[in-house]
DNA sequence: TAATATTACATTGTTATACTATGTATATTG
DNA sequence: CAATATACATAGTATAACAATGTAATATTA
């Protein structure tokens, strides 16, 4: 019922959504992009593609908010750590005011 | 401090979100486009632009999510009042599920 | 040990949508 | 009568998610 509507409603409805969780879920700890991928998706179910993660890295780290620093490995190939900027903290910070102002103004039209 | 930065997140959260948002309003009223732009001023201090806000009213009746109809008006222009159809009702649940789960995910991994 | 799967990062091209700017037309108010 | 508000609409631009594809190393398994 209206199954590709929806579907790509849920698309949509991650641009921008992403940038947030990925902030988030780097102010407290550093990852690397496989790994947060499969993070995410254990932590909130939401689906991160490849192909979208990788651009929205390349995006932050022009924009300030993210750096990186590879780490050789024992064995296997090197992985590339991202960690937040104090910029990024800062912009999280504001981003966090704007969502809290979205999700109650939702929850209310939502009654 | 990043100000573009966040104006521009802004605006690709509202990706997605301004569909759930109009659906929801529309739920139990019927609004004509100025006032709808208005209203959502007033319950949500989301801001819409008209340009936004009509072609976007054109997709979901092309969807047949949502059904129009002018009224003429005793002084002034005939207004466009939208209506809920039922197919926007069915899809609007399926969306509130999954909103649900975005924004508790997005609580957890805020903490 | 050869084939397959998994890990790991990356780019190209497509698609969808919010917004700015602009346009049309009517009604009200100073 | 000029300015402002009401009311709907479209064209063009910018941005971001995603599918598809590519590269390369390692681990698994038949």
């Amino acid at each position: 019922m209206n199954e590709i509507f929806v579907t790509k409603w849920k698309s949509q409805v991650k641009k921008g959504t992403l940038t947030f969780v990925v902030l988030n879920v780097l102010r407290n700890n550093e990852f690397y992009g496989y790994e947060f991928i499969e993070e995410v998706k254990k932590l909130t179910a939401i689906e991160i593609a490849e192909g979208t993660f990788y651009p929205l890295m390349n995006r932050l780290k022009k924009e300030d908010l993210v750096s990186s620093k590879w780490v050789e490995q024992e064995s296997g190939i090197p992985r590339k750590y991202y960690v937040l900027t104090e910029t990024g903290k800062e912009t999280l910070k504001q981003m966090q005011v704007y969502w809290a102002e979205l999700s109650t103004s939702i929850k209310e039209i939502s009654k």
